[in-house]
DNA sequence: GTTCTAGAAC
DNA sequence: GTTCTAGAAC
């Protein structure tokens, strides 16, 4: 037998799906005896290597003549350092296994594979050049804030191609010998090769870029100067991103010293010096310095959302330019914006699901645990004791379930199989036959299980036996993810959460408890105090979440309802110890006592929604009329969310106006400012006057004309569709004019606009709108603005323009009625400095330069919009099918 | 509201 | 050199 020793260059290596590994590889050298390849990813490379038999080695030969295999690598079991275990390896047309017992790695094969692969593959690489969008990804940070993790577990599970350019090591040094990199990963250390200059690493992100993989720039691009040779690499038809892991120095330095102290070359004092004084000297990458793409991360949390978004990037995936996460450099403070950026800050710190620290990141923060900041602290509670038990990285957080529904959903998580070690075959046949009771008895509402694991044995079962019951699936499903962000990060509204409580309906603890009291904020614990001191086994105690709480604001959660199911755990209280015929009926009691409970408000949600619609606005519901969708959550919480949103503009008047005043004070200021007489409007202005007070003689112009008001098409359309309802009441200018009086006429002025609307999603059902009135309109003439959401348009030139519709410059119809029902007037600020704020994307938030990075950035961005425009109809679209 | 344009930013 | 912004005139 000829055997065969060849060596492979690994020119990628990327996972495809589940645990399935594929490498491109270029054939570097063989020999008659044995063929060894190794794979490469860090310094801590990725090693395996194998003796191929003579059959497979000629396959390699014959399939691959131009110097290039293909090899799959699936069922991996593997662990860096010991190289042992096991892996099926796909070689183009062939499927072995590899044995990595030990070093003498035995190759054999094991079945033929079908697959078709393209053997003529032409230049090397050009395959992977077509399929893929590159991307050059700048890791800024201090050591310690772990860069080199983060590009691990992107490259760990990433179905794209990366390699990773560091200072330390060069991803091209392929020609060592296999048994010098053997001995390398051997002993997990990059003791070999010397430290790569700059020029080296933008050599081998050129050349890597050039085969079509993505990189990682794994250096600290702590400034800009650092940085700029590296965001040129977009000429190398690549996008050029950053993401900023902008961690607490302390978290940073305690993983330096406890890196440098196992190598025993930096004492503690010194890797902390270095730290801060890299820290001093740091300067934030901006978006104009060249990056389609920025996230910050300033909490581990976000570096594992970070890591989640890149490691789900398939090879053709791209992803929306703009600035995320934290604040960018280039940001002015905007009330508003900082007011969603805070929505979403503060809950990051809140859970931990990041299972996936390394040991060391582990210890390095419990030795912060005791007098580091609440942040780290808190994450590192969430890291020791888990939320989730499963060890394997948090993937994705859904599994592509979208839901913008209305319907009321109940998220709720398997009571009592976690910490009280309820069994789990025996819990999810209880929630199943219960969800089973109830589903149908609920009427038109949605049930979810959700668990944080991936893999979770509870999950499988429940869908199991639910799909062999035959559980309709639009009423039941099951869900993986955080149950605190469901929105947030899976996009599924869920109206009420089910917490699994301890008796004490007190927050801590651990698991879904404590992540649902600290996502919720204090609030949740007054509004339960206000409620229960405790709770029985088998019982439901439900809480409407006040409106100023994040999990309200952020996830649009209007009520959380404890549940405390039976317990098996002998270290807790009430322990029923095995006695399976007592917890299976205290369980059962528990998910009626849920889904009683979740009844009970659906039932007062719709009794408030038939009171608001007979008294409040008949137009607005007549209109709607089943035919048009009104995206409220038609919950008792409408009028407390107004009232936050009030006081959220009294908080933003009182700030800009440094400090004085109360709403009296604004309310004369937004008098001079847009009121009755006192603005004089230039002859340019006055053209929709002119229209309101003569429309015969703009008969050309004019789409509608009744007694009240005039339709016209905006001269200069911001979108798609963008028109105009004017009022004809003389003195009525602008929205400062507007008084209780006007109620009606406003009413039927959105009552109009949405009758346009009808008409416009007729022709295009894909459009999505918004109705409201500028809060200082540069036309004389209460007008209100109809315009989709769109914003596809020439004639939309500047900040002002953006502004003007996606700031509290723009007040929702909604709002504007709400408000001259309830206070006899609209109250305005000095809201024309909002014009100037920096330009965010309504949808998803991230900030961009200027405006045709913006506008590139909407076309593409399908971010949901933010929950408080999908509430009470602020937007408006076509029917869901 | 737009257009024009100087000059800043890239 | 080109792109983009912001202020003035209308």
């Amino acid at each position: 037998m000829n055997i065969g020793t060849t060596w492979f260059n690994v020119l990628s290596a990327w996972k495809t799906q589940g645990c399935i590994l594929t490498l491109v590889c270029q054939l570097k050298s063989c020999d008659q005896s044995a063929a060894d390849w190794f794979v490469s990813s860090r310094a801590k490379t990725w090693m395996l290597a194998c003796i191929v038999e003579e059959e497979a080695y000629e396959e390699v030969e014959e399939e691959a003549p131009k110097d290039e295999a293909e090899i799959q690598v699936e069922s991996v079991f593997w662990n860096i350092g010991l190289v042992h275990g096991s892996i099926i390896v796909k070689m183009r047309h062939n499927v072995a296994t590899i044995d990595l017992s030990e070093i003498g790695f035995s190759f054999r094969r094991t079945e033929s594979c079908t697959d078709n692969m393209d053997t003529d593959s032409g230049t090397t690489s050009s395959k992977v050049d077509h399929q893929t969008k590159k991307i050059a990804l700048l890791l800024v940070g201090a050591p310690g804030s772990g860069k080199s993790t983060f590009c691990d577990k992107v490259m760990l599970s990433a179905s794209r191609p990366w390699v990773r350019v560091c200072q330390e090591k060069q991803t091209d040094t392929w020609d060592l010998s296999v048994y010098r990199v053997l001995d390398v990963i051997l002993q997990d250390t990059i003791a070999n090769g010397k430290a790569g200059t700059k020029v080296q690493c933008i050599k081998s992100a050129v050349g890597a870029l050039k085969e079509g993989k993505s990189v990682f720039i794994d250096r600290c691009n702590l400034d800009r100067e650092q940085r700029g040779e590296f965001t040129k690499l977009s000429s190398c038809d690549a996008e050029v991103h950053a993401v900023v892991l902008d961690l607490p120095a302390k978290l940073c330095i305690a993983r330096s010293v406890k890196r440098t102290g196992h190598e025993g070359n930096l004492q503690g004092g010194k890797a902390a010096a270095v730290v801060n004084k890299m820290l001093q000297k740091k300067e934030l990458p901006k978006l104009s310095e060249g990056y389609s793409r920025i996230t910050f991360c300033s909490t581990e949390n976000d570096v594992e959302e970070a890591i989640k978004i890149y490691s789900a990037l398939g090879p053709r995936d791209t992803l929306q330019s703009g600035c995320f996460g934290q604040k960018g450099p280039d940001s002015k403070v905007q009330a508003g914006i900082m007011k969603f950026l805070k929505k979403v800050e503060t809950p990051a710190n809140s859970t931990s699901h990041a299972k996936n620290s390394t040991s060391s990141e582990i210890s390095a923060d419990n030795s912060l645990c005791d007098n580091e900041s609440e942040k780290v602290s808190s994450s590192c509670n969430d890291d020791v004791k888990g939320i989730g038990k499963d060890e394997e990285m948090a993937e994705g957080t859904n599994h592509g379930v979208a839901s913008l529904s209305n319907i009321p959903t109940l998220a709720f998580p398997s009571i009592s199989t976690a910490d009280f070690q309820f069994n789990i075959e025996l819990a999810s046949d209880i929630i199943v036959e219960k969800v089973e009771e109830y589903v149908n008895k609920l009427g038109e509402v949605k049930l979810v299980l959700v668990d944080i694991s991936h893999g979770s044995k509870i999950l499988s079962l429940v869908n199991l036996k639910a799909a062999r019951k035959r559980i309709d699936s639009s009423k039941f499903t099951t869900f993986v993810g955080d149950i605190t962000k469901l929105y947030s990060e899976g996009q599924l509204r869920c109206n009420v959460i089910a917490n699994a409580a301890n008796w004490r309906l007190r927050p801590g603890g651990g698991g879904v408890n404590a992540a649902i009291f600290k996502a919720a904020g204090p609030e949740l614990e007054t509004a339960t105090k206000e409620r229960a001191k405790s709770i029985n086994p088998g019982t439901a105690v439900a809480v409407p979440l006040p409106s100023t709480s994040l999990l309200f604001r952020r996830e649009g959660v209007t009520h959380v309802i404890h549940v405390l199911g039976p317990n098996m755990n002998l270290q807790r209280p009430n322990c029923l110890k095995n006695n399976y015929h007592e917890g299976c009926k205290v369980l059962q009691d528990t998910y009626s006592a849920l889904f009683e409970a979740f009844a009970s408000l659906v039932k007062n949600e719709e009794k408030f929604l038939n009171e608001d619609n007979t008294s409040g606005k008949p137009e607005l519901a007549e209109s709607l009329d089943g035919k048009l969708k009104d995206h409220a959550p038609k919950n008792d919480q409408k009028v407390k969310r107004e009232s936050t949103h009030e006081s959220e503009k009294t908080k933003k008047c009182k700030g800009s106006q440094d400090g004085t005043g109360s709403d009296g004070q604004s309310n004369l200021r937004s008098d001079r400012i847009c009121g009755g007489t006192s603005k004089t409007w230039g002859s340019w202005a006055q053209a929709l006057y002119h229209m309101a007070m003569d429309p015969e003689r703009h008969k050309n112009d004019v789409l509608e004309i009744t007694n009240e008001f005039v339709v016209v098409n905006d001269l200069y359309p911001k979108a798609k569709r963008h028109i105009l309802v004017l009022a004809r009441k003389k003195g009525l200018d602008c929205l400062a004019d507007v008084r209780e009086e006007d109620l009606v006429l406003l009413r039927k002025m959105h009552a109009k606009g949405l009758e346009w609307i009808q008409m416009f999603l007729l022709e295009d059902e894909s459009l999505i709108f918004r109705l409201g009135y500028h809060s200082v309109p540069s036309m004389r003439q209460l007008h209100l603005h109809v315009i989709s959401q769109d914003f596809d348009s020439k004639h939309l030139k500047n900040k002002k323009h953006w502004n003007s519709f996606n700031s509290a410059f723009f007040h929702d119809s909604f709002d504007v009625i709400h408000e001259v029902s309830t206070k006899g007037r609209v109250i305005l600020e000095d809201d024309e400095q909002l014009l100037s704020k920096e330009l965010r994307c309504h949808r998803c938030q991230s900030a961009h330069p200027n405006l045709p990075r913006l506008k590139s950035h909407i076309g593409n961005c399908r971010t949901p919009f933010p929950p408080f425009l999908q509430d009470n109809g602020r937007l408006v679209h076509a029917p869901t099918k």
